[in-house]
DNA sequence: ATGAAAGCGCTAACAG
DNA sequence: CTGTTAGCGCTTTCAT
């Protein structure tokens, strides 16, 4: 079966055994570009080619080639071409965790961009406690991704100093720092904080409450809301704090411990949509009436917190956003084109609704 | 002329001056394991082997690699391991959508059992339309991994011919077939439609409606719900079918559209809890009661749905314990244990709450 | 436009 | 226990 196609007279084994397909002493079976070349009646360099740069090829030879790759089933070997020309055409995005809807918003567009440009994401799960991402990384890093995505801006030496020495570009995201590694698109955490403490206390609330997750990011806004109160003259009653990744049910028991310590705080400002869904859950549960005995305000503008409770106000980020621009600067970078600019904002807003 | 840039003699290497370390053609700059031998003064391969099969290696050998290794910041390539042993310590699973929940939670767990392993799993996404399933496949199996993890049972001819040429262990999830590629854990989605129409039926209910996802599995569980409602001499009002991924707004919109049609059910069934999720919200700002004017049953037991309504009835599926299980088969298969059970059915359980 | 030779960095298979 | 040799399947470089 496997003889020049070329032109017709397929003659059987003709006697000569020179080349009989010798199993070399660890093939792994499956079919090579090799095999497709001989199939094709050409050299395996012209079989890369017509995959990988078919404009140096003859329509001729590609169609050739195109049904030897047809009828061999061939599917090429990324771990050896990766191998040979040092381009994976595979890019890793490390997220805390798949069980936050705010990271997978984003994770989502990256992907549909990369996807459509040829690569590959590998994403990597972090577990919110940021001790072992240098772990993380190492195995990431061990696939000679192309370039990488972090979340975050915090990262430990040792993790710099890895994604240094890979010296591929990086893209960090969600947060804002003036000493970035490579790349940056994400927001102000401080400035959140700020404003939102600003806008309650324009909103003529007094008595302020948290439920805050315990994640880097969100304490930054918790502290500057804080901090932005105490400006004001005031001061936030008790802020409870929960683990990741945060649930609706941490939402619910975040209230209902703020009130069993005895608070009654006017307004109630959570760590995420998530956290300020259970809240309202269980101020409904308790027959509160929002925002009138009690308001609350979110964070991310998840859909379907909007959808349930649409009276939620919160703060706007557009995640897609920040995604779709990862992954376009990072092409950008990876094609040589150049980058305008390394450094992006992408901002948020106060979504004022009735609940608060 | 061209060859102006070669430094040194066109002659053929006549003689000697050998062991000049001479830079290779095309160096990628990154530090291999015969750095780290060299600094260690060993071979190579006993690199590898402190690093592979640490038992096969004095501990004073192990001292001065590790001490190597910390030096160099080396980082294994494992493009060049996977093509040297046909093993990569990848596992891939494809799944629709990141977008729900209910692939997450099994994709979770199976992570962390492979992560334990030292395995690293990829995701791909087939975004619903199973339509190109066999291109995502082809890209994946082009980074050669170790096995591979598929969300349902009904694949393309040409899909299962990649799998098997692929020999790699498969494991198929969320679903039963009687023709498995290789191995199978999931549930039975007709017996859950036949249960629960059933169910609602013993409850006395009459006039159903279905709000109901345009995905395979979903499909199936309406049209056995169909069929069982009309073994009973039974049927259903009206399904409203909405396109995936699903939303808690569409299953707002879905009972508005109910409505808005005319019709009065008693009872509707929706193809999983974010969609229940949507029409009690829905039901709930129209001031029906829940469910005595309307009763509604869900599907897969989410977290954050149960959190907010607490009475939403819906069928509980065990989505952490066929992640676990679907990893655990693989590890054992990949490690050369026996497979108790190529096939298993988890099951699933009426959770009868107090929506319907 | 196509091909030949030489690796990419690592590990399997054998020595010693 | 450690080293030597020979590839894994592909792409680069340079030649034709």
């Amino acid at each position: 079966m496997a003889r020049s196609s070329s032109s017709g007279s397929d003659k059987p084994a003709s006697g000569d055994t020179g080349d009989v397909r010798r199993a070399s002493t660890r093939s792994t079976g499956s079919v090579t570009l090799g095999d497709v070349a001989k199939l094709a009646g050409v050299s395996p360099i012209t079989v890369s080619r017509v995959l990988n740069r078919p404009e140096m090829v003859t329509a001729d030879t590609i169609e050739a080639v195109r049904r030897a790759i047809a009828e061999t089933g061939y599917v090429p070997n990324l771990l050896a071409g990766g191998l040979a020309s040092s381009r994976t055409k595979l890019i890793a995005a490390i997220i805390p965790t798949l069980g936050n809807a705010m990271f997978i918003d984003t994770i989502q567009p990256l992907n549909d961009c990369l996807s459509a440009a040829g690569y590959q994401l590998m994403l990597g799960l972090s577990g919110f406690p940021e001790l072992c991402e240098e772990d993380l990384l190492k195995a990431i890093l061990s696939r000679r991704p192309d370039a990488i995505v972090l979340t975050g801006v915090n990262h430990s030496a040792e993790t710099r100093q890895c994604l240094l020495a890979a010296k591929i570009p990086v893209v960090e995201t969600w947060d804002l720092t003036a000493t970035p590694i490579d790349m940056l698109v994400g927001f102000s955490h401080e400035k959140v904080g700020a404003e939102v403490a600003n806008y309650l206390f324009g909103k003529g609330y007094r008595r302020f409450a948290q439920v805050c997750a315990e994640d880097e990011r969100a304490q930054i806004r918790r502290r500057s809301f804080e901090a932005a109160l105490r400006d004001k003259g005031q001061s936030c009653l008790s802020t409870v704090c929960v683990p990741t990744p945060t649930t609706v049910r941490m939402g619910r028991e975040g209230l209902a411990q703020l009130l069993a310590e005895g608070h009654r705080p006017e307004v109630v400002f959570c760590s995420s949509d998530v956290l300020a869904h259970g809240v309202l859950a269980e101020a409904q549960s308790r027959g509160l009436r929002v925002p009138d005995d009690m308001a609350v305000m979110g964070f991310a503008d998840l859909d379907f917190a909007a959808y349930t409770f649409p009276s939620l106000s919160t703060v706007h980020v557009d995640r897609a956003a920040m995604g779709r621009h990862a992954g376009e600067v990072l092409l950008a970078r990876l094609s040589g084109r150049p980058v305008d600019k390394k450094m992006v904002d992408i901002g948020f807003s106060i979504v004022a609704r009735a609940s608060a």
